[in-house]
DNA sequence: CAAACATTCTAATGAACAATAGAATGTTGG
DNA sequence: CCAACATTCTATTGTTCATTAGAATGTTTG
């Protein structure tokens, strides 16, 4: 049933290609990948990503369970609940790198992407670091319409925390004179552009950027923290 | 028995990561990562891909089916055979970095490979600008132990074919007054290994260089191939 | 066109896995 | 210590997948 010819060569190889398939398998199904991709915007409790992935808390532990055997993501219990996070960076860069490579095979991908927003002419059109400019020179506003949590983790320089839930509550307090930028968590998130969709229909000038943190440090560029409001860096 | 809330946003999430958990199905599969990682050296025919797994071409076959459907690999007839290959170069950038993960991950990799080698002490130590320094200066002789249709496809400049098994032929026209650096496929091939014995076991000076050709690329260093014995770039 | 060969397709079996529900664990607050 | 709650563990069921063997396809050679 295994490998008859147990050569010592062998026994190596099966042992090493069955550690890597274990990433392969960890990352196998949809829902567990939704809740890695949740992860690598921060800290979550397993009820928080069961309610985004949509499946019940009993579900969902199991799935982290197996990210959690596989390395890919750890566990801290606080009180009542227990938080899951990314076990390592590497762990992000490795996701990012996953989803790039599959949306350069995938067509149906950027189809389906693009079927779905279809928002080209309202999407920013320049580049990251000219958008870097205007909002060190607060020619734009940049908004983060991610929850607060993920904000404090990391978010773009000079960006301005908003939450997609108290939109609504902040909408006077946003400037009507200036172009207003709005991101979340990247091109598959759907917050920017429920933001972006909302504050056109109150006359607003908004673009979306469908860049999220780990896109825009992939890029090598700068990010911030909630403690300091400009990466050191840059 | 799906998804009850079948929102838009919830459809268009379930296809994405639908899609994306296609990458993880295929490489849930120690056999298929194995070929895989064969692939990355360059085209190969079903028959030899299943040889090397130590599987039957029907086996093999499927698996690739599943690769393919994957579009990690194509496949192009040449008569009687079916060679495959890696679809485009951002599947070995996938392939290299998931391994790279999964060793920083897995401390047991790392154990398994050094317990299995143990010849820390036969190993390059300087650093691969140095390594490509003394190689183009001739003071070393860089030996790629691969089969020849590798060696073709791509090499590390300066170094010369030895298939492993045409080694001992070759044995007297190699240099007995300068250092020879064998490598391979990468740091978890046994074919340097193999070569690095077998040359000390007759006198030689040599040492194991566990990089391969990916590895080597990674770094940002120049290739070579067949046609030109010394890349364009740097 | 027939024989030989490599590969793929089809079907069947057994193992691994996702989803679900109920019981158990561990934590907080009275 | 008990009640409420979040999470995990256990057991069950239906599905998917790897493997295997036999039939079919496609290609080359005589």
């Amino acid at each position: 049933m295994k490998t008859e010819a147990n050569s010592a060569p062998r026994r190596l190889k099966d042992t090493l290609y069955e550690h890597f398939a274990r990433i392969g398998k960890a990352t196998s199904s949809p829902k567990r990948l939704e809740m890695l991709d949740l992860l690598c915007q921060g800290e979550k409790s397993v009820e928080e990503l069961a309610l985004h992935a949509q499946i019940d808390c009993k579900n969902a532990s199991a799935h982290l369970k197996v990210l959690s055997a596989s390395r890919l993501v750890t566990a801290r219990r606080e009180g009542k609940r227990v938080f899951y996070s990314v076990a390592d960076d590497s762990v992000c860069d490795y996701w990012l790198a996953t989803r790039t490579m599959a949306e350069k095979r995938f067509a149906e991908i950027d189809r389906v992407v693009k079927c779905y927003f279809d928002d080209r002419e309202t999407m920013v059109a320049y580049d990251r670091d000219v958008l870097l400019g205007k909002a060190r020179r607060k020619e734009i506003v940049v908004l983060d319409v991610r929850p607060r949590s993920e904000y404090d983790r990391a978010h773009l320089p000079h960006a301005r925390s908003v939450p997609i839930d108290e939109l609504e509550r902040c909408i006077a307090s946003l400037p009507r004179n200036k172009q207003i930028v709005a991101y979340c968590r990247g091109p598959y998130c759907v917050l920017s552009h429920q933001a972006s969709t909302m504050l056109r229909e109150r006359g607003f000038d908004v673009l979306r950027l469908p860049d999220g943190v780990l896109e825009w440090q992939n890029a090598g560029l700068p990010l911030a923290t909630s403690s300091s409001s400009l990466s050191s860096k840059e």
